[in-house]
DNA sequence: ATCATATATTCGCTTTGGCGAATGTGAGCG
DNA sequence: CGCTCACATTCGCCAAAGCGAATATATGAT
């Protein structure tokens, strides 16, 4: 374990700081998400989706964990109590942005949908929706 | 008066991502502060400061009041309420950071000390040392 | 080994943002 | 008026960061 990983402020409000990067942690939640995922809901390209991503990996917020060709990531809670509090907090204030709140009934939708699309067809369900 | 100025969240973090305006934020407090003393406590060149306070005004984080030559800055609390508590946690958190006591340690030393630095002399004093 | 799938990285390009240095502005004073 | 003080803004310059397009990598299937 590392011993005391600080975290840097700045950098943890640089991950932050971008609209794409706030959409894929609201996204995630509390549980683990596949990649495929975040591209289907958001409609973007998969790159970009990767790119920040990796980014928020360097910061330091989410971790990834393979399992065969699906990416699954999700949110990492900060070691510094007070940092995780605001990272908690933050994320609960994402919840209340429309946007974000349609991110997620699309998620919802996506995989309850009786035809799933293409690109997630195989793909691991998201652990809160597969109950 | 705009009715219900929302606070764009993206815009909120990228005001929070650079540590001389987290530092800002820090000295201010509770309290209005004049331009100098951050000058003063930071021993940086004005224009640097004058630009990141005009970013944060611009991002809704503080507000301005002109009292003859001096120019005093505050924290100014965003309408939405979960964004205000967000942004309470954030400055909890800063407080407990070494630089940012640092500063404020330095502020107390410079409003106490006998000989006053130049650029202070005259200076309106922060309200929460002037009691 | 070949191919397809899922994801990551690289490549130009453009925008944003930070910096110090210089300059502009508004208030008070003579 | 002109001068000074406190602060704001502008100007080049450079680094970081965002984008789509293209390419690379890793895994699994055949």
């Amino acid at each position: 374990m590392a011993a005391n990983k600080q975290v840097k402020m700045e950098v943890f409000f640089q991950a932050l700081a971008d609209r794409t990067r706030l959409r894929l942690l609201n996204l995630m939640g509390e549980d683990e998400l596949c990649v495929c995922f975040f591209v289907e809901v958001f409609g973007t390209n998969q790159p970009k989706i990767s790119r920040h991503l990796a980014y928020l990996r360097r910061a330091g917020l989410v971790s990834a964990r393979r399992e065969g060709k699906w990416m699954h990531y999700r949110v990492t809670e900060p070691q510094d109590e007070r940092a995780a509090h605001v990272f908690s907090e933050v994320r609960k204030w994402l919840a209340e942005d429309r946007e974000m709140r349609r991110d997620r009934e699309r998620l919802v939708k996506i995989c309850c949908a009786p035809q799933q699309p293409v690109m997630i067809q195989g793909a691991p369900r998201p652990a809160s929706l597969s109950a």
